[in-house]
RNA sequence: GGCGACGUAGCCAAGUGGUAAGGCACGGGUCUGCAAAACCCUGAUCGCGGGUUCGAUUCCCGCCGUCGCCUCCA
């Protein structure tokens, strides 16, 4: 069947097809780096990253650009009042957002370019814009006319005259001055001293949308396969970045536009500026949630275009929901199988495996894929009870839960929360515990159990004996 | 005011023109020294009102409710 994907543009699931046979150019809207990403931004970034997974299987060849904003009213106001460089400033928050990308195992770009390290790409547009006569200056700023672009508001579906009327109130908190309330800056004058750029337009820094265009452009070329975002792009950032690109080019800058929804925190979306939002960072450190389950609820907790509570409640369920999948996975690793068994587990697998692939290239539907999974979870569990899998089977159910989990991604995250070393009154806790099973003392088994339990340790008996990890 | 999305069991959440996946929680069992894990049993006519249809939760219209965008926003 192939991936298919719904194109915010037509409003419509379209087939993915590439360019170029085989190999899909995608350009995912990257993080500005002024403070920690919250969680709300790594929804999409984690949305992002299912995709890239899927795009990975489905295709030959992916390249993969996501952007770093490292220039922009917040960073510039920050670096000033720390007497930093701006490099000096982003600094931490570049790294900071690695770290938190590490932590909930999204795969890497192939390339994090830097808004400030295109600069001479941005002005090589705005030539070309200049060119076609799509630009005007005003206050020695440099503004995208328009007006003068007839297929400006296609994306968002949001018309002249709906923003003329400017009912959010905030069309007119632009300080500079622009000919139309659209219009938008590309390149914005700065004062002597202030941070800038010496160009031929004068000294300046780039507006918000120019760096998208210039680094989707200069490292994937100038019509990609696919761009993303979280829906707040649509407008007008997605929009902006047509109407200079396809001005610019005259072709068309992107074939499908994929909008992830907001999360939301008590009914409302997450937001900085609403102050309700929570980062990575805090709610691993504290204790609040692992990094499997946070990385479960973002990824899988609601389809991507469908907004997403997030709860104490709704983390508690994705824990057990991945605790549920690492049993299994734990399960099928140890398992005798039997020698000859029936094949009802070979059916029920490649039934299950064409329900995910078939969920996932619809739409990247992936609580419909995991539907498919964990029905088979059960199914493969009654026949794991009743020792009815056989050998050469169990190696395509581990091979199922590998591909599962190629996409999901959160049994590696268990691991590595898992692989904290045991440390040295752990174990000593832990073979007292043999000891006293060995010897039939209950008592003493079960109050080392709930030692360890308070110490984060879970402790499970089975029949090839003790087996912990951690809670 | 303009544009758009959503409303499915206690909670979360898929889905389909022909009477509804999955996860979590609760209760009852099997297994277990006891637990845990696993398995079994138990629960919904899909916001409300109309319409189209042999038949609608699924299509259309209206209403109610929630949310988002309308130049800081993932």
């Amino acid at each position: 069947m192939g991936l298919h994907l719904f194109d915010t543009m037509s409003r419509q699931v379209r087939d993915v097809k590439t360019v170029e046979p085989g190999h899909v150019r995608i350009y995912t809207c990257g993080p500005t780096v002024y403070a920690f990403s919250h969680i709300g931004n790594f929804r999409t970034f984690v949305f992002e990253d299912v995709l890239r997974r899927w795009l990975d299987r489905r295709f030959d060849r992916v390249t993969h650009v996501m952007n770093l904003t490292d220039v922009d009213d917040k960073i510039i106001c920050n670096a000033t009042a720390n007497g930093h460089s701006l490099d000096e400033e982003v600094k931490p928050w570049i790294d900071a957002f690695f770290n938190d990308r590490d932590i909930l195992g999204i795969r890497p770009a192939h390339h994090y370019p830097r808004a400030t390290e295109y600069i001479a790409q941005m002005l090589d547009i705005i030539g070309r814009l200049d060119e076609r006569g799509l630009t005007y200056r005003a206050d020695s700023s440099v503004y995208f006319r328009v007006g003068a672009f007839p297929k400006y508001g296609r994306l968002s579906g949001l018309h002249t005259e709906g923003l003329a009327a400017g009912a959010s109130g905030r069309v007119d908190a632009d300080e500079y001055d622009k000919d139309d309330v659209r219009d938008f800056a590309l390149w914005k004058s700065v004062a002597p001293g202030e941070i800038g750029w010496d160009t031929p337009l004068g000294r300046g820094r780039p507006g918000w949308h120019i760096e998208c265009s210039a680094m989707s452009m200069s490292l994937l070329g100038e019509n990609i396969d696919i761009h993303c975002g979280g829906v707040d792009n649509i407008f007008p950032h997605h929009e902006n970045e047509i109407a200079q690109s396809e001005g610019a080019t005259g072709s068309t800058f992107v074939r499908l536009w994929c909008h992830a929804a907001h999360l939301r925190i008590g009914g409302e979306k997450m937001a900085k500026s609403l102050g309700n939002f929570s980062t990575v960072h805090d709610i691993v450190q504290s204790g609040q949630a692992r990094p499997s389950a946070l990385r479960y609820l973002l990824a899988a907790g609601a389809h991507y275009r469908k907004s997403l509570n997030y709860s104490d409640d709704a983390l508690h369920m994705a824990t057990e929901a991945v605790d549920r999948w690492v049993a299994f996975r734990d399960r099928v690793a140890e398992h005798h199988p039997a020698v000859i068994a029936p094949p009802d587990a070979k059916r029920v697998l490649e039934r299950a495996d064409a329900a995910f692939q078939r969920a996932m290239d619809d739409d990247l539907n992936l609580p419909e894929a995991l539907g498919a999974v964990f029905q088979a979870v059960r199914t493969l569990n009654q026949l794991l009870d009743g020792n009815l899998v056989s050998d050469s089977v169990l190696g395509d159910i581990r091979s199922f839960i590998r591909d599962v989990d190629d996409v999901l991604g959160v049994l590696p995250l268990v691991d590595k929360e898992r692989e904290t070393p045991l440390d040295v009154e752990d174990a000593r806790l832990l073979d007292e515990r043999i000891a006293a099973r060995a010897s039939c003392d209950w008592a003493a088994s079960d109050q080392l159990r709930n030692q360890l339990a308070k110490r984060g340790i879970v402790v499970d008996d089975t029949p090839q004996g003790q087996r912990w990890h951690r809670g």
